[in-house]
RNA sequence: GUGGGCGUAGCUCAGUUGGUUAGAGCGCGUGGUUGUGGUCCACGAGGUCGUGGGUUCAAGUCCCAUCGCCCACCCCA
């Protein structure tokens, strides 16, 4: 019985929630084409290497959450793709796409990370996603965020979420800064938390966001980034916001607001809200200047974020989305069964979205015609047939009317 | 990996200090209507009470184990 539940973390997606899936990711496809986005796609398994080496061998995702299997070939290893930046950026380099920049992707597809399921969070779960290679000004952190938020909006979360920002700094100042921290916890260590023992030395910066009581009173004296960023990455992360300002987008400044893998540099940022319990974060992202060089490729800046799909569905829901309405096709009789059969192929072809019950009297098909939520109902009888017309009801009305079945395509448009 | 909560019909749930054939609403099916849906009425199908063991004359109810789900921590979308 076991191996009729889906496995843990992992679920069916059946037709109405889907309906919200394909929601979210239409609109952030369309979106992002304006915004010059273009869809791609990468393998959704890579070379172990390719997610191992970019996103750190300290962060949880690579010490603990992958699905990684072995393959046939000795020594090689494949792992089913924890984010989508990785394999982006392997994509950046195999195809030697350093002549192409500036380069602008979006994609969408199944993410698989092996944690704990809870509320929002799932062991297969997807994303869509938008990555900008090649460009190092300030105006490209701008757009991305940009193109996010316009998203956000357009599925009507404008006043569910708030954008939270952050930078990390070059990797001068955040070195610098990480030497600052975990010389100031060093000197705390028998009091902090069990957690921020263990955030000493694998990601200092998170002990700032710890959840922790005892931990928070430490961290109120800590030494503040600020003090630490470079001229450079201080007018960088200045330029950035003077340019959300310029467009009227609103954000609050979170100097706790870190990211788990080591790739990020500079500008951080997270949409989020309150209504999904603890997974708040609904679309993340940041620039990852020094990734493509990690990976052994062309130096190459880049900005992206990612966003839950099932984060947005979830807030989502409660809106009905309407599917189409379909025209149902009912004959009266077993006689009219051929004619019926012919009148919807020919409606389909003609671009009439169309159902055609498999069984029953009218009565039946008048239900069934219903329970599809059928705009109108075509209902061939004997005398209908005879004239060369069909009985055209309008399912919200209750209204109908003889009509030709050459006049038929016209009088439907009102119904499409 | 750690902590807590919950498993009774397809869904949401009720089920008294353990006591006869385990219930309701919604949904589903059939009929009322052999050429007319939605509303209404009647009838019906559907349950190894998550699973295994134990206590007892008797277990949905108590005990133990196990599996699953949910929530939270960690971390993240």
């Amino acid at each position: 019985m076991r191996s009729l539940q889906p496995v843990r973390g992992t679920r069916d997606i059946l037709p109405d929630e889907m309906r919200r899936h394909r929601a979210v990711i239409n609109c952030a496809r369309n979106l992002a084409e304006r915004y010059g986005y273009r869809e791609m796609a990468t393998p959704i398994f890579e070379s172990t290497e390719v997610f191992q080496r970019t996103l750190g061998d300290t962060s949880d995702i690579v010490t603990k959450e992958m699905y990684t299997f072995p393959v046939r070939e000795e020594g090689d290893s494949v792992t089913l793709r924890p984010e989508g930046t990785a394999g982006v950026a392997r994509a950046y380099i195999s195809n030697s796409l350093q002549q192409q920049v500036p380069i602008k992707y979006f994609y969408s597809g199944p993410m698989f990370r092996h944690e704990r399921p809870q509320k929002g969070r799932q062991r297969q779960f997807h994303q869509v996603g938008v990555e900008l290679l090649g460009v190092a000004q300030p105006l490209g952190d701008v757009e991305i965020i940009a193109l996010g938020d316009h998203i956000l909006r357009a599925l009507g979360l404008g006043d569910a979420i708030k954008l939270e920002l952050n930078t990390l700094g070059d990797p001068e100042s955040r070195s610098a800064y990480r030497t600052a921290l975990v010389e100031y916890f060093s000197a705390y260590e028998d009091k902090l938390s069990e957690d921020s023992r263990g955030r000493l030395h694998r990601n200092p910066l998170r002990i700032l966001d710890s959840k922790d009581e005892n931990d928070r009173r430490i961290v109120e004296n800590a030494p503040a980034f600020g003090d630490y960023l470079n001229d450079q990455s201080r007018d960088f992360f200045a330029e950035v916001c003077a340019g959300l300002d310029a467009l009227g987008l609103e954000y609050a400044l979170n100097s706790r607001l870190v990211r788990g893998l080591d790739y990020y540099t500079h500008t951080c940022f997270e949409f989020t809200t309150t209504r999904l319990g603890a997974q708040g974060t609904v679309l993340a992202g940041g620039r990852y200047d020094g990734l493509m060089e990690t990976m052994g490729g062309p130096a190459t800046p880049g900005i992206g974020w990612a966003a839950g799909i099932e984060r947005l569905s979830m807030l989502l829901e409660g809106q009905a989305i309407e599917g189409p309405r379909p025209i149902a096709v009912v004959p009266a009789a077993r006689a009219q069964e051929a004619a019926a059969l012919h009148l919807t192929h020919d409606l389909r072809h003609k671009g009439f979205a169309v159902e055609l019950g498999y069984s029953g009297n009218l009565g039946k098909r008048m239900k069934r015609a219903n329970k599809v939520n059928a705009r109108a109902a075509l209902i061939l009888g004997e005398s209908e047939l005879a004239q060369g017309s069909v009985t055209l009801r309008d399912l919200d009305t209750g209204e109908q009317e003889l009509v030709a079945l050459d006049a038929l395509g016209e009088r439907l448009a009102a119904f499409r």
